[in-house]
DNA sequence: CAGGCTCTATGCTGCCTAAT
DNA sequence: ATTAGGCAGCATAGAGCCTG
């Protein structure tokens, strides 16, 4: 499996080479449906899920991000990520599968413990989880791996923004939100066709 | 089956920032 | 300067899994 660095370099040369930016390709048939995702509560029945909860937090309204020039089309496919990860509904307490634990752990280890709103909005997309189990899952691993303040400095996008990257993100180029994109669609879709490679790799040699 | 561990989710609190 | 809103950190609840 490539290093995420190497994934991260690839999609810095992918962005170097485009010109025009086409965000609307993120399908919403991506490979880490929500039938694919083991749950807990499948194995048991459903005994969680059927069960009260506790009200839910209110949705969040927006990042407090700093912004020096507005772009439209920016804030408007902003606006599209957010209605779309609001809009999913995953399984209460569900783990992450594989797939999506490396596409968080890499984005964690290699990028930022503190992603954006809309950063983590698409992540929700991208790997169907809603926003909210995204968001806890990174508040979660700062809460294992320790707080790791100085691990992360603050650095600008393109338009303005600031953004705690780690520092190897930084130097690697400047970040925005499509160049953002352009990385989790690339290991998103290495680490499904890696997985299943070994999968497929795995039930030949049983047979 | 009990106890410990892990993972996900929630509630509270303090801090920071933008708005007034 | 004050205030309101949002975020991160922390503690903890609750469920599943594993092991003896």
């Amino acid at each position: 499996m490539h290093t995420s660095l190497d994934l991260l370099a690839d999609a810095a040369d992918a962005q170097r080479s485009y010109d025009s930016y086409d965000p609307g390709y993120i399908s919403s048939s991506c490979p880490s449906s929500p039938e694919t995702r083991p749950t807990r509560s499948v194995v048991a029945s459903y005994p969680r899920h059927l069960r009260p909860r506790k009200a839910a937090h209110k949705p969040l309204k927006g990042s407090r991000v700093t912004v020096k020039k507005s772009k439209p089309e920016l804030n408007a496919r902003r606006k599209e990520l957010l209605d779309r990860a609001y809009g999913i509904k995953s399984l209460e307490n569900s783990p992450v599968n594989e797939q999506q634990l490396f596409v968080l752990r890499t984005v964690y280890n290699e990028i930022t413990m503190y992603p954006t709103e809309p950063w983590l909005a698409l992540m929700a997309v991208v790997l169907h989880r809603s926003l909210r189990q995204v968001k806890n899952w990174f508040s979660n691993c700062r809460q294992k791996n320790g707080s790791g303040e100085a691990m992360c400095s603050d650095t600008l996008t393109d338009v303005g923004e600031r953004v705690r990257l780690r520092p190897s993100a930084i130097e690697l180029c400047q970040w925005s939100d499509a160049f953002f994109e352009e990385v989790i669609m690339i290991l998103n879709f290495r680490t499904a066709r890696q997985l299943h490679w070994e999968r497929t790799r795995a039930s030949n040699q049983c047979t």
